[in-house]
DNA sequence: AATACGGGGAT
DNA sequence: ATCCCAGTATT
């Protein structure tokens, strides 16, 4: 019971049996063989996984690869374009990081990966478990790689009652006595692959798993119970107007939101701000322009803190632009750094804004 | 230690 | 509705 090095080779021999095929993965004989994956691809995956499902992902990772095949292409890129193709994965801070990274990575080191979790941690977007997936992963490191799915199946073979997040560094120390010095990298996606199809948040699949004999959540009938979390507060409700503008060319009036916070660097059409207080009655009255404005209905759209009921109005005014505005073909909104709560918007107003043949 | 930061899939 | 996801940066 609880032998580590019958945990490590129990898990490993189910990895090598049943590992998943992932688009930035080598299978585990190719790199029994030395050939180890791509940095570049390895560091992508794992950036645009950070909270963000493989499903999700997936899309994303064939999109960048295509444009950019490189690090270097990457880092040549305008930051616009990197933003246009991020939109709708979310977390835009990662696609800023993204690019200020790979400039790094291909001006001071001549787009060569830095290959230690030390060297990694210091680019900008890459944490503690970042630095660890990749340094294990891509350059066969013993690094202790500790993300959610590893939480929860640690928590379970140790039935660790301290709620996280602040037991994250007693489930850390176990995580680094259990990282094997051969094969640490499949060690660390073992145990992701094992937390995402069989030790998952409910209802896990015990009876197949490799390594129940050890551990102490099975031996207690309850692994559901774990891990333990802090409760969490309430969402809080915010509201404001959105308006969208087409012109007699049929182009919208768009604009850049700030570089930081919020949706960071995205694109939006004019809204109010988005008060603390719930449905305020937003009218035309807080228009970004006067003008004939006609509404049509709300959106809803949750964020990680807060929930956003938006009221739509739209008119075929004109108006020039000022200096962080300007005016896009409808045609051409697929092109543009929109977010996903700016498309339901539009989306409101012009129901077939994005459609192939937009009217 | 707490908070800000998207979006979607599973239940 | 609720939870959670191959987390990081900032305060």
């Amino acid at each position: 019971m609880n032998d580590p090095q019958a945990i490590i080779r129990q898990l490993l021999a189910w990895y090598d049996k049943h590992h998943r095929d992932l688009p930035w993965r080598t299978s585990p004989a190719a790199a029994a063989r030395s050939r180890r994956p791509d940095p570049y691809h390895v560091w992508l995956s794992e950036v645009m996984l950070q909270q963000t499902t493989v499903q999700a992902v997936k899309p994303y990772f064939a999109k960048f690869l295509a444009l950019w095949p490189t690090v270097k292409d990457l880092a040549a890129a305008p930051t616009e374009d990197v933003m246009a193709a991020w939109a709708g994965l979310g977390y835009y801070a990662r696609a800023r990081n993204l690019k200020k990274s790979a400039e790094a990575v291909a001006e001071e080191h001549d787009g060569v990966f830095p290959d230690t979790e030390d060297g990694l941690r210091k680019l900008p977007g890459i944490g503690d478990y970042t630095a660890a997936a990749v340094a294990a992963i891509a350059f066969d490191r013993q690094a202790p790689v500790m993300d959610g799915n590893v939480e929860r199946v640690v928590s379970r073979l140790y039935a660790i009652d301290a709620p996280l997040p602040a037991s994250k560094p007693a489930m850390k120390v176990r995580v680094r006595e259990l990282t094997p010095e051969k094969r640490p990298g499949d060690f660390a996606q073992a145990m992701m692959d094992l937390g995402a199809t069989i030790c998952t948040p409910r209802r896990p699949a015990c009876a197949i798993c490799p390594i129940r004999e050890h551990c102490l959540a099975f031996a207690e009938h309850d692994p559901e119970r774990f891990p333990v979390k802090a409760a969490k507060k309430d969402k809080p409700i915010r509201a404001g107007a959105a308006f969208v503008a087409v012109n007699p060319e049929g182009e919208i009036l768009l604009r850049r939101r700030a570089e930081s916070g919020l949706l960071g660097g995205m694109t939006e059409v004019p809204t109010t701000g988005w008060t603390a207080r719930e449905n305020g009655g937003e009218t035309a009255d807080h228009a970004p322009f006067p003008a004939l404005w006609e509404p049509c209905g709300t959106v809803t759209h949750v964020f990680t803190h807060f929930e956003l009921r938006l009221s739509v109005f739209r008119t075929k005014a004109d108006r020039r632009g000022g200096l962080d505005e300007w005016w896009e073909p409808v045609a051409n909104l697929g092109a543009q750094a929109l977010p996903t709560v700016m498309k339901k918007v539009i989306s409101q107003a012009i129901p077939l804004a994005f459609e192939k043949h937009p009217t």
